[in-house]
Formats: structure tokens, sequence, C-alpha cells
DNA sequence: TTAAATTTAATTGAATACAATTTATATTTA
DNA sequence: TAAATATAAATTGTATTCAATTAAATTTAA
């Protein structure tokens, strides 16, 4: 029994849990980044400095699939607490160079424990954490190429 | 080979391609729900509605897990669009009661294919389209409690 | 029954996020 | 080389989202 409405309730979704946890667990980082100082995205974007030091806005938004307008001002705000530096490119005028300062690697030390006190508030099976996220890998694969 | 800091990268963290997949869905809906003229969070509240005709804010929040801060604002675009209605409660007059329009209704005719065509994007195995849904109501279970 | 506590929606302010456009620079092509 | 094209970041405008606060109404408690 149903009907050709069913597809429109919410508990037939999926996209829907996603957007749910996704907010969720943003949301859950808050108390632990705001120790750092830091937001969710400013925490992404540090990652992605902490791992590679020095890249071109361009890079960061390909690692983080953001694009220009969300990252200038997230990249303004780190440059405000003295995590990273921006500068043009030398060889490259249109490129806009981001680089970790030794504030923003001291950081890292700080943030080393967010990672298991987050994990700790999600308590997932190891099998499920991993099939989660490789389908997650998966559907991202199909909807951004 | 590790360090302590390998948990602080990007392709380590569970919650980064959460965050990633349920932002590309939202982005993905864009086309089919622009012919709607509505928004996805529009379009999830319209949801709730031509499930359940008539609610007040809060149990609207309650099952998008939003709070007034997000639904006012959306509950008055789509009373300009013209699928709800909000009115106070003449027994509570704290509560405000949106209810469905005739015109919000009919959107429901409009809306019925947007989730197969959402889900060809997708194009999700069955089996593991039914995992993810399952841990991801553990994980927001977890999280809201 | 008044006073205190609770509930509900709205408001305010900060931070995302994206589409579309603009500006500046660099590359390609005619 | 000059013009056309392409690329990168920034800007603009719209829409979320949340935390914190406010205002009004209701309920509970002293």
């Amino acid at each position: 029994m149903g009907n050709k409405y069913d597809v429109l309730k919410l508990r037939n979704q999926l996209c829907f849990p996603l957007y749910v946890c996704a907010k969720e667990i943003v949301r859950s980082y808050k108390p632990y980044l705001d120790e750092l100082d830091i937001t969710y995205t400013q925490y992404i974007t540090m990652m992605v400095m902490w791992e590679h030091k020095e890249l071109r806005v361009k890079d960061i938004g390909e690692h983080l699939y953001l694009d220009s307008g969300t990252l200038t001002s997230v990249l303004k705000k780190l440059e405000e607490k003295g995590f990273v530096t921006r500068k043009r490119s030398e060889k490259d005028e249109r490129d806009l160079i981001v680089t970790l300062t030794d504030k923003g690697t001291a950081l890292k030390e700080k943030a080393v424990h967010v990672p298991e006190r987050l994990g700790s508030c999600i308590e997932l099976d190891p099998q499920k954490a991993k099939m989660l996220y490789d389908t997650l890998y998966e559907v991202i694969g199909k909807l951004t190429k």
C-alpha cells in the first residue's frame, strides 16, 4: 500500500538524514573548536594547510570542494587570527598563495585531540564507519564529476 | 607508519565526506527545485507540510531539526509564495500555526518527480542505500539526544 | 493569587555557501 | 603583436544556520 506521493515523505528520503547528520556533526564540533577559536570551515581549511604548508586558494578549494566565494572570507579570518598569510604569487599574479605561519603550525598541537573527542560523541562501529566512509566518497564522486 | 597528527588529515576524517556529501547533494537539487521556485530548505519544509497540513513552527522544527531562527524566515518566504499561511493559535498565542494552502498542495504534483530525478544522479545500490540510511539515523540519534 | 519559571516565536549578529558577475592577469590564436 | 580566450580571486546578493537574547503568553509554585 502506498501512493505516488510516498516518495515525498521525509522518512523515505536518503538525502534528508545526510543533511541533518552533517549539520548536527558540525554543531557538535562547536564546543571543541571554540577552545581553538575557530569554526568548522576554518578547521578543515587548517587541516589542508597543516598537510601542505603552502597552497593557492584554488588548490584549497579543490581539496575542500569550496569556491573562492566561500574561501576568500574564511582565509581572511584565518589571516586575521595569524594562522596563515596571504600573498599574490610572483610567478602568476592571478594566484593567491596561502602559507601556514608558525602560530598556525602551533595550533595543530591543540587540534590533535579534537577528532577523538568528536569520535566519542558518535561511537560508531568501525566496520560501519568504514562502510559509511566508502559510500560517502562513492556518492561524492558521482555528484562532482 | 604514522604519527599522532595523522588523525588531522582530511582523508582520515569521517565527518568531512559527510559534510561534502550533504553540501553537494543540496547543490544537485538546485536545478530541479529551481523549476518549482523553492530552495532545499523550503522543499523539506513543504515535505513536512504535505504530510501534516497544519503544524506549529515548533513541530516543524522537531521534524527538520531546525530552530525558529531558521524557520521563521523560511516560512515567511513560503507564505509570500502562497504555499502556506501563518497565524497565531487562538488556544495559545505563543504558538504560530502554519497551514498548507491549495497552492501548496498543488505544488506536490510538480515535486513528485524530484526524488527520482535526484536518485538517478546518485545511482546507489539499494543495499548500500539502506545501510547508509540506517547508519545516518543511528548517528543522528546519538548526536541529538 | 501573585511571583517565578517555562515555553514559543521572533530578532540579532556572525559565519557559511553558492551563483553570477567583475577585475586583473596570463595564454592562445589569428 | 593584437585580439580573443581562459583563468584566478574577489565581490555581490540571496539564503541558510546557529547561538544568544528578547518579548509575550502560559504554567507552575510558593
